[in-house]
This record gives structure tokens, sequence and C-alpha cells, in this order.
DNA sequence: GCGCAGTGGTTCAAGTTTTAAACAATACCT
DNA sequence: AGGTATTGTTTAAAACTTGAACCACTGCGC
């Protein structure tokens, strides 16, 4: 099977998304790291304990929601306990759960960086958008998401004679 | 001034746009490291240079172009030295400037390997959107990221009030 | 020409994060 | 019971990032 190359319009969009992915993450980690001394994928994790029901949540929904490693979490977690932002529980019902489960301190912690948080995201992203456009990025962005968890990681392998194209960064 | 917080809409917009932001740069970054042995930065730098006349480019213009600092650059290229795809020379016009050049190694092993990467992001992103959506996508993502390079971090400090709303992830 | 602010780029030290593999404890199924 | 699958942690190693300090050079004003 021979290589499906970007297209031009492809190249472009995919260029302009590696830009402002790389660029707000960027944004975001560093107002984050000032306003609360943690990157982003921290704030998340006390973001969503603040939403679950009774502040607490199965360390595997968790890893499941943020769409990361078990491992990852557990360090994350480890560290945001030292912190005195979140707290461990053993989990009534099953033995080898744990819950994760946002501390009073955490939830300070949160209303007091929420608004900075907001603004970024704000200012870098939503400002700038028209209604129709929120739009297609949620539904551009919910294909996507679909794609890769329907795990179709495309086909492995192939090494494939080269036509000079772009290597799509 | 009061915080201004993400509307429904706007929240499950950047909601999808995390999910999707987080799993494509993983399932991209597993990709190029069991292909190419190197993350997804690597492989844009030497994508960047297969470009450039001459495959080379001064350190800070290539910093600029992938939206890094010159220190991450530095190191990186350090790496990529020491594999044997990338080679430094002295600017010939100002002795204080690097090039980066790709070597025949280097371009041999973009060869090899882009045909998987193309397909990895084809079959991600752009096998499920239209033609619209890859022009909306790119019109998005150009906004933010010059939103963002406008410098524009929003105002810094203000700690507000808290009115129980999602704290955006 | 000289001094000096600015640029290009590297180095250094420190710390953070990530990964993968192995592991213990418990649950579930038959 | 017994085997398998989950849950979550641990461990050790490696990879990466950062920020500050730093050197070499340029280019400008005088």
């Amino acid at each position: 099977m021979t290589t499906r190359w970007l297209s031009a319009e492809e190249q472009r969009a995919w260029r302009s998304y590696i830009s402002a992915t790389s660029l707000l993450a960027d944004a975001i980690d560093r107002r984050l790291q000032a306003e609360a001394g943690m990157p982003h994928l921290y704030y998340s994790i006390l973001s969503r304990l603040s939403e679950a029901p009774d502040r607490r949540l199965r360390m595997t929904d968790l890893a499941e929601a943020l769409k990361i490693t078990r491992s990852r979490l557990t360090y994350a977690v480890a560290r945001l306990e030292k912190d005195g932002t979140v707290g461990r529980e053993g989990c009534p019902t099953d033995r080898r759960g744990h819950m994760a489960v946002l501390t009073d301190e955490g939830m300070a912690l949160l209303e007091r960086v929420a608004p900075a948080h907001v603004e970024t995201v704000r200012t870098a992203v939503f400002d700038h958008l028209t209604p129709e456009q929120v739009g297609q990025l949620e539904e551009i962005c919910g294909t996507i998401t679909r794609a890769i968890q329907s795990g179709d990681p495309g086909t492995p392998g192939e090494d494939l004679p080269w036509r000079r194209r772009s290597c799509s960064s």
C-alpha cells in the first residue's frame, strides 16, 4: 500500500495544530506553575475531583478520565498528597481499590487559582472564537478522541518507497 | 473584575480539546518511539531540517519554528547528533551562530519512518474530518496561535470570590 | 577603533516527570 | 478451590525540562 500523504490543506492544518497545542500547553503550564505551583495535569486532577460526588474518585476512574496511565496517576497523587491537596482512602466496596479525595485545602487552592486559569484559557482561546467555531472545535476534537479510542492505530510497519513529500512535522 | 467563566458549550469544547490533544500526543509519541526511537519533538526537528534549503537551519530559527526554547533545542540536537541524524556546523556569516544539518543518515531515517507517522496522523485525524473541518481546524488553531503569540496572557492575579462553577480542567 | 548592550548558543545543576516491569492484594469466574 | 484478571503501588532507570549563568561574537554609538 502506498503512503497516503497529507494534502496541502491538511498539511497546513496540521502544522497549525502543532503550533497551537504546543503554545497553549506551555502557556497554561506556565501560568498554573506560577499561580498554583503545579503543572496542568495536577490541576486537572484537582478539578476532576472537585466535580465528583463526594469529591472523590477511584484511581482507575480518574486515570481513565484524564487519559493517563495508573502509574503516572499514582506518582501525581503522591505529590498532591504531600502538598496536602489530596488524600487517599481505601475503597469500601473493593478492598483493592483506593479513592483519591480532594481535601478542603485542595478545594481552597482550586478556588483561589481557578479564575486565573479560566482567564488564561479564555484569552488564549475562547475570546477569539465565534460560537460556531466553539461548536466546530468540540466536534473536531470529539471525532479525534473517538478515532483514537476506537483503537485504529493504522497499520504498523510497511517500509514504503520515499516520494519527496512533507514528513508532517 | 468578576471571573468570566466558561459557558456550557465552551466547557464541553474545552474538555473535548483536552482529551483529544492528550490522546493524540500520546499516540504519536508511542508510534514514533516504536518506529524511530524518538519522541515527536525530535522527529519534528528532523522533518523541519529536511524541508529547509540545504537541509540546514540556524538553531534559533529552528527553535522559533518549533516554539521551543533554545536550551531545549540544544539538548535535543545533542541527542540527535549522538544518534548520527543531525550534525552541527558553524554559521559562515555570523560566527556566533550554529547550523543544525540533517545528515544522510537522518534523511534515511525520516524516509523510513515518515509513512508510518503520516498514517498515524491520518487515521487519528484526517481520515475522519470533512474538508470543511480541515479548514475550520486550521482557522481555529491559527487564531489560538496568534492570540498567544501576541502576548495577551490575561491579567495576572486577581483573587476572585468563588462561585461554584467548573474549574475548566 | 573602543566600549558596551544585545544576541546566539551552550553549559551546568537540579529537579521533575515518565516509563516499564515487577509485584502484592484482592476480586471474579467456573 | 484454583486460575485469571484487576487494582494500584513500587522500583530503578532514563529522559526531559528549566533557569541561570556564561562565553563569544556582533553591531551600534561615540
